[in-house]
DNA sequence: GCCAACGTTGGC
DNA sequence: GCCAACGTTGGC
């Protein structure tokens, strides 16, 4: 079982929104950078757990926590030239980028804004908290998510 | 809205 | 394969 951080603007998708879709489910499309592709399509195994967290927010910080439901497959919102994430990179028979599907676990009874993961000691190593890191999909350690889920209690 | 950091693109 | 230009991310 892995641990994971994923990123979304609350005023694009929140957690709510989330927990609003049919079957608390959505696919996770849209990720257009190489190194985040390469967790979902690699490393992401059903059933591992994910913290949503709240870019670009006021404040920006970890809303709660989902999971995967299914594993990696063609992120199809690449091959529509009408939608916003189109790349005609990305063909059907050799799809360049993928996308998981995520089911809603819990909504923290507090966010657990961006600024205490920054000062909390065992939070430092954090892939999040380094300087200019701006990956939409990136692993955590088993402590540091238990840490965070104990922030939003 | 600004801007620093960083990934991607494309000319050479 | 280098690197300048450009686009995007995301905190502030």
């Amino acid at each position: 079982m892995k641990y994971w951080l994923v990123k979304a603007e609350p005023n694009c998708f929140s957690i709510d929104d989330l927990a609003k879709e049919k079957k608390q489910t959505t696919h996770w499309d849209g990720v257009r950078n190489y190194q985040a592709r390469n967790f979902m399509r690699d490393e992401m195994n059903l059933g591992d757990k994910v913290i949503f967290y709240h870019s670009n927010a006021e404040p920006p910080g970890a809303a709660g926590v989902c999971e995967v439901a299914k594993e990696a497959y063609p992120d199809f919102t690449a091959f529509d030239p009408e939608d916003q994430h189109y790349d005609p990179k990305s063909k059907k028979d050799s799809p360049c980028w993928m996308m998981v599907d995520i089911k809603f676990v819990k909504k923290f009874s507090r966010l657990v804004p961006l600024d205490e993961i920054k000062s909390n000691k065992k939070l430092q190593k954090m892939r999040l908290v380094q300087p200019g890191n701006r990956l939409s999909v990136m692993p955590v350690e088993k402590d540091e998510f238990e840490e965070i889920v104990k922030m939003g209690r």
